[in-house]
RNA sequence: GGCCCCGUGUGGAAAUUGGAUAUCCGACGGCGCUUCGGACGCUGGGUUGAGGGUUCGAAUCCCUUCGGGGCCA
């Protein structure tokens, strides 16, 4: 916040320091900010601590500046900040700009995000979930921060998969259903009967090959039941999307970029790039230290990798100029975008070296063990969402009296919000054992603790009634002063949380300050306080914290609500 | 056989990316508080899988090794 003046007060002890080397203290009594003498060690061959020492004797803090004191420990010099201050500049900037404070402009240009990627015939699982929420509130993070964000989704809706499902709907035959439900749960059967048939039963299995290639070539006695089917799986899926509020610039399809990846690898066979190998064309990608990987398979199909292709040429010539493609998808196919990525940058440099990421996320299981499923051990995003809302309205909502629509509203959406916080608070490449109990528990580093700790500041603010805003006391209690600290700290966490693309410091950064308003009103009273100037001031200050934690849980894709 | 990811108190995670005394949640034992809507305070437990190296400084980087997961052949 002050950095300026730090480097300002250093350069009269005669240090010139950028303002990189500046730290944030680790703990209160260190300061605000500080400055380590390691790196002048070196230079000047002394003792770090000395030096800190001499720095600081030598600087005398102008009355007018933001500092008020200056300690050494050990090797640091810490800067403290006059709080008075510096609460004055934090709460009145929150306030100003409300949804837009600690948003960055300094990030131009676009960036594709891939993400979702859901089979159509196929489940909707929680791996999925974790995909879509990671996606999603990177999506929101990288728009907070400047870029122009382009949301893409790239659909399977051909291949073996599919094959085996409708082979399976043609055994047991169509009937009329009720609702999208009774629709999405007979594609599941038919698929599992599909894939049973196609593993145990050699005539199923060429019957499936062969329906396969007849739905690749668009043939009529297959491709009404295929864009049927097909359909049935979108909308559901787009009901998904709608439940967890993510919506997408641009939906993908395999069966949209089959020909276009067909020609392309084509292409790369003459430019020599890929290589013919048994009557197959593949990337001998050995040379690069990288997989060997078939891009048209024997009966002239473009397989994953051709394809892939012909989607990254229209990804990046759709939108103009792309900056960078982020492919949110599970680490299993790791070494495919490492090739496809080679082979990219082989056919086209200018457009894609060094533009193209795979962020890898590890995999979900439920903690609880594998649950009531009747397709065996996957367990539906939908399902877990369900459970979470139970859960949620039996441990806490059913207490308050509410009508029941509305406690129905605000359980699914605390519902969503936990299973979305549970999965943005790991580190992206972790995997995640999912527990349900703990992720809708109101205790600990949960969804509904922080919804919690919201709701609270918006009960206090409408219960005050009328009042004027105050941004700065000059005594603060040691509470106050914590939370302006770390509202002042947002702006460079939510840009750290886009350089490096972790949501997860969103999660840390927010816990922390739901943690710190509870501490405040613990101890101290905000409506009842008969110094009008200190209610004033701590209104201001709750104000601005819940403006701060509903900007967080916009980041993080996570609905606010009023009261729980 | 080759490559990638992970390993932190009993369980789950964090560590401002190489910095200060490794922090938090949960479980367990003990004590206190209960308010604008309790989601709070204090307290007990660690060779950061193991071993070495680089550095003033390593959970973080490098090498070896063990364990878990994944991909390719």
């Amino acid at each position: 916040m002050f950095e300026r003046e730090i480097l300002k007060l250093l350069k009269t002890a005669g240090v010139h320091a950028t303002e990189d080397v500046l730290e944030t203290s680790p703990k209160d009594e260190f300061g605000d900010l500080s400055f380590p003498c390691f790196n002048l060690a070196k230079e000047r061959k002394m003792n770090p601590a000395e030096i800190a020492k001499d720095i600081a004797s030598k600087i005398k803090i102008p009355g007018n500046y933001n500092i008020e004191k200056v300690e050494v420990v050990g090797a640091y010099v810490n800067f403290f900040y006059n709080y008075s201050k510096l609460s004055k500049l934090v709460l009145t900037d929150v306030l100003k700009k409300k949804a837009e404070f600690g948003k960055s402009g300094n990030r131009k240009g676009k960036i594709l995000v891939e993400f979702a990627h859901p089979n159509t015939h196929k489940l909707f699982h929680i791996g999925h979930l974790r995909n879509i929420t990671t996606g999603e509130s990177l999506s929101r993070i990288m728009e907070f921060n400047g870029f122009d964000v382009i949301r893409a989704n790239y659909q399977g809706d051909v291949g073996l998969h599919i094959a085996k499902c409708l082979w399976g709907i043609k055994k047991t035959g169509i009937k009329k259903f009720a609702s999208l439900g009774e629709k999405i749960t007979f594609l599941g059967k038919a698929y599992a009967t599909g894939s049973k048939a196609f593993e145990e039963d050699a005539t199923a299995k060429n019957e499936i090959v062969e329906l396969n290639k007849q739905i690749y070539k668009g043939d009529r006695t297959v491709l009404k039941l295929w864009k049927e089917t097909r359909k049935w799986s979108l909308d559901y899926f787009d009901g998904i999307y709608k439940r967890v509020n993510t919506r997408f610039d641009r939906l993908y399809f395999e069966s949209e970029v089959a020909a276009k990846g067909l020609a392309i690898a084509k292409k790369a066979l003459k430019k020599g790039i890929l290589t013919k190998s048994e009557g197959a064309i593949i990337f001998d990608g050995e040379k690069h230290g990288l997989d060997k990987r078939v891009f048209i398979n024997q009966i002239g199909f473009p397989t994953y990798e051709a394809k892939e292709l012909g989607l990254a040429e229209l990804e990046f010539s759709e939108f103009g100029n792309i900056r960078k493609a982020i492919h949110v998808v599970g680490p299993e196919q790791s070494s495919f975008f490492k090739v496809m990525f080679k082979v990219e940058e082989l056919l086209n440099p200018k457009k894609f070296k060094g533009k193209q990421q795979h962020l890898a996320y590890g995999w979900v299981r439920l903690k609880e063990g594998k649950m009531s499923s009747r397709l065996g051990n996957v367990v539906e995003g939908e399902h877990l969402l369900n459970e979470l809302k139970r859960i949620v309205l039996e441990n806490y909502l059913n207490k308050q009296d509410y009508p029941s629509g509305k406690k129905m509203r605000i359980a699914e959406k605390i519902a969503v919000g936990a299973a979305k916080y549970f999965f943005l608070r790991f580190d992206i490449p972790s995997e995640i054992s999912f527990d349900l109990s703990q992720a809708a528990s109101i205790e600990g580093n949960t969804g509904p603790y922080i919804q919690y700790a919201y709701t609270r500041c918006a009960s206090i603010v409408r219960k005050a009634g009328k009042w004027k805003p105050n941004h700065g006391n000059d005594e603060m209690e040691l509470e106050e002063k914590r939370i302006v600290k770390l509202l002042s700290g947002f702006p460079r966490i939510a840009s750290q949380a886009a350089d490096d693309m972790k949501p997860n410091y969103i999660c840390n950064y927010v816990y922390e300050l739901a943690t710190a308003l509870n501490n405040f009103y613990e101890k101290h009273r905000v409506i009842d306080v008969k110094n009008i100037n200190l209610r004033n001031f701590r209104l201001t200050l709750i104000k601005s914290a819940q403006t701060v934690l509903g900007n967080c849980l916009e980041l993080l894709g996570i609905e606010t609500v009023e009261r729980m």
